[in-house]
DNA sequence: GTACAGGCAGTAT
DNA sequence: ATACTGCCTGTA
């Protein structure tokens, strides 16, 4: 294992990596005396020296001087993956006065600093949210923990046993009743399909890459299993599509509370409704077409930061467990 | 026992 | 276009 670089504070303002992990998306990281560790496909990752160090707290100063004591490791080494992997390319403070017509997400940002968005690996990505359906994340972790334990490779750091998330034309090979064996019951066939199109090639990452949301998306639910969620959960996490916003049961709900005038067609921000806490319905296909038009028209280019606030923010508020 | 969990596809109206 | 249904599996 080695050092891949020290972030250096002035660069990469606001970022607290243990709150962007927590965000319920990153599957397969894992703790470990005070140290993170994840998979990235073939990659292990590495964040440590957390403990001297406290993120909690108002003062934006006092954050960015913990960041000094962060170091980001990798097997194989790369350098500044942290980079790459908690997106400090992005204009963030840009992208936070983006939504500074938002009084929500506002409060969200300023109440969790250092929350971001981090990109999965594509392909890897794919498959956890194929995953991810009706389920929850204790189930969805312990499927990938399965694939990757029984498709993976099994690497060594600190004297801990790791498992690289495995490839698709590895994961292709195997069986239906295999597949079922690590826990994903029906899942099995979405699995199966997606890596079907990963390798006779109809599903390209770099062609995605080059697409619109639009197109890409079109694109992903070509493939069986991937539905609108789970697409736009791909697109935001792994494709660059930060106009992507993924739509689940529970934002849902926390839209129909904030913004109920997003769901219907003419986005008339006219009077609220009564404060319900479920949504009249569920989200049919063709809602969760305008509803999400009608997001990106109010939040805009960079809406998935939004969805993670709003997500981070309900899911702390509710007090859930990851 | 049985309801439910961070969806999806297939079918019927 | 929308409504309804079944689906693996584990937990409360």
């Amino acid at each position: 294992l080695k050092h891949s670089s020290y972030p250096r504070t002035d660069k990469y303002p606001f970022l607290n990596p243990e709150i962007s992990i927590n965000s319920g998306q990153m599957f397969l990281w894992e703790k470990y005396n005070n140290s993170w560790y994840g998979a990235y496909g073939d990659y292990i990752l590495k964040l440590s020296n957390l403990a001297s160090t406290s993120y909690i707290t108002d003062n934006r100063l006092d954050i960015k001087k913990s960041e000094e004591n962060i170091e980001f490791l990798s097997f194989p080494e790369v350098k500044s993956w942290e980079r790459h992997i908690f997106r400090l390319d992005d204009d963030i403070e840009k992208i936070f006065s983006s939504f500074s017509h938002d009084a929500l997400v506002s409060e969200s940002i300023s109440k969790y600093p250092g929350l971001r968005l981090m990109r999965q690996e594509p392909y890897q990505c794919m498959i956890s949210f194929v995953c991810a359906s009706n389920t929850n994340i204790l189930m969805i972790r312990r499927m990938l923990k399965n694939l990757s334990r029984k498709y993976g490779s099994k690497v060594i750091v600190d004297g801990r046993e790791f498992f690289t998330f495995p490839c698709a034309d590895r994961l292709n090979k195997a069986t239906d009743p295999e597949l079922r064996m690590c826990g994903l019951g029906y899942r099995s066939k979405s699995v199966k399909a997606v890596t079907e199109a990963i390798v006779n090639g109809n599903i390209d990452v770099k062609h995605l890459l080059s697409m619109n949301y639009d197109d890409a998306k079109q694109e992903l639910l070509k493939v069986y299993g991937i539905g609108n969620k789970v697409a736009d959960c791909i697109l935001l996490f792994s494709l660059e599509k930060l106009n992507a916003f993924p739509i689940d049961v529970w934002i849902a709900r926390v839209l129909y509370r904030h913004y109920s005038w997003l769901f219907s067609k003419y986005e008339k921000k006219g009077r609220q409704r009564k404060r319900t806490e479920l949504p009249d319905a569920k989200i049919t296909f063709n809602k969760y077409r305008i509803l999400s038009k009608n997001l990106r028209n109010y939040f805009g280019e960079y809406c998935g930061y939004a969805q993670q606030y709003l997500f981070y923010n309900m899911r702390q508020t509710a007090g859930k467990k990851w």
